[in-house]
DNA sequence: GATTATTATCTCAGTGCTAAACTACTCTCG
DNA sequence: CGAGAGTAGTTTAGCACTGAGATAATAATC
C-alpha cells in the first residue's frame, strides 16, 4: 500500500501544535500547490475578466473552441464542474449569443453544446492574448522546469484521485 | 522581462482551434496544476467533512492550532480569503465553540481569534489523522520528487504573482 | 490639536456553485 | 415486448464566498 513511507505514527506524546516531521512536507507541498493554483488562477481570472468572463465560463469556450461541439457531460468531466453547474454555465453562455444547444439525434436526452459564429469570432480575437497571459505566468520557470512541474504534477493529481480514502 | 521566451507571435493565420506550439506547454502547467490541486483539495474535503468542517474552516483552525491566537487580518492573508469571507467563517467556528475573538489592546479595531480548550481538544484528536490523509495524497510522488515539486510550485506561485499584468 | 488619510473589521447584497430531487429518455433482460 | 435499472440534463434550495460600502479606530500632516 504505502510507497514510500509509514503512515502510522504515534503523536499523542507531541506537544499540540507541533506538526511531526514526516508529515510536514506533505503539508508543506500541499500549501504550495495551493498557492501557487491560486496564483496562477486569479492572473488568468483577471485577464478574462477585461472581457466580462469568469474563468469557468472561458474554460467552457476554449475547450469547445479546440475540440468542436460537446455534449454537456463531456464538458462537465472536461472542466470537473457539477451537473448543475454545466447547465447554468451554458445558459449564461447562451444568454450572451456565444454558445447553443443542439440536440443529439443518437441520445434524445443528451445536448450538445457548440460555439456560435459570434462565439468562434471573440475566440478567435482573445484567446492569443489569453494564452500570452498564461505564458507570461509561468514564466519564473524554464521550459523543462515547467516540463518537470508538469509530470510531477501529472502524478500528483493521479497519485490524489487514486488515493484509498 | 521575458525570462525564458519569447512573448509576441503572431497568430492570426492559424486556424481557429489550434494553440500555438510555444503556449501549449504553458497551458498545459496550468491545466495539470488546476488538476491536482482540484483532487488534493477534495482528498482533504472528504477527510475533514467527516467532522463537519469545510476545509476552509479546518484551515483557520489549523493556523490558529500551529501559531496561536492571531488577528483576524492576520488569519486572512495565510488562507487567502476576503475579509468578509474571514468574518463570516470565525462566525460559523466560533458559534460551534471551537473559536473566541479576544480584543486587541493596542489597537482597538483590530480582533484576535483564538482556539477554545475545546477547539485546542478537538484539534489535537482530528489533526493527526488529517496529517495522515494528506501524506497519502501525496504519496505518489518519492520523497525527493515531493521536494522537487515543492521548490518547483513555490517559485511558480511567486513569479505568478509578481507577473507583469 | 484638528483634519485628513489609512486601516481593521463588519454588514449586506449578490454570485457561482453544489447536491439532491426530478424529468425524460435509453438499455437490459426475463 | 415491457418492467425496472440506469443515464443525461434540468430544477431548486441553499451555502460559501466576494466586493463594496459602513463603522470605528489609528496614524499622519498641518
Amino acid at each position: 500500500m504505502s510507497r514510500h513511507e509509514p503512515h502510522a505514527v504515534n503523536t499523542d506524546d507531541l506537544p499540540p501544535g507541533q506538526v511531526e516531521p514526516q508529515f510536514a512536507d506533505a503539508l508543506k507541498l500541499f500549501t504550495v500547490v495551493s498557492r501557487a493554483h491560486a496564483a496562477l488562477h486569479q492572473g488568468a481570472r483577471e485577464d478574462v475578466a477585461r472581457h466580462g468572463l469568469t474563468l469557468t465560463e472561458f474554460a467552457v469556450l476554449e475547450v469547445l473552441y479546440h475540440k468542436g461541439p460537446l455534449l454537456l457531460g463531456a464538458i462537465r468531466d472536461k472542466i470537473l464542474a457539477s451537473s448543475g453547474g454545466i447547465t447554468y454555465l451554458v445558459d449564461r453562455l447562451a444568454d450572451r449569443g456565444f454558445v447553443e444547444r443542439r440536440e443529439c439525434p443518437e441520445d434524445r436526452r443528451a445536448r450538445y453544446a457548440a460555439l456560435t459564429a459570434e462565439g468562434i469570432e471573440f475566440m478567435h480575437r482573445i484567446f492569443p492574448e489569453h494564452a500570452r497571459c498564461l505564458a507570461r505566468l509561468v514564466d519564473a520557470l524554464s521550459p523543462e522546469e515547467r516540463k518537470t512541474a508538469t509530470d510531477l504534477m501529472k502524478r500528483l493529481g493521479k497519485g490524489a484521485r487514486d488515493a484509498p480514502s
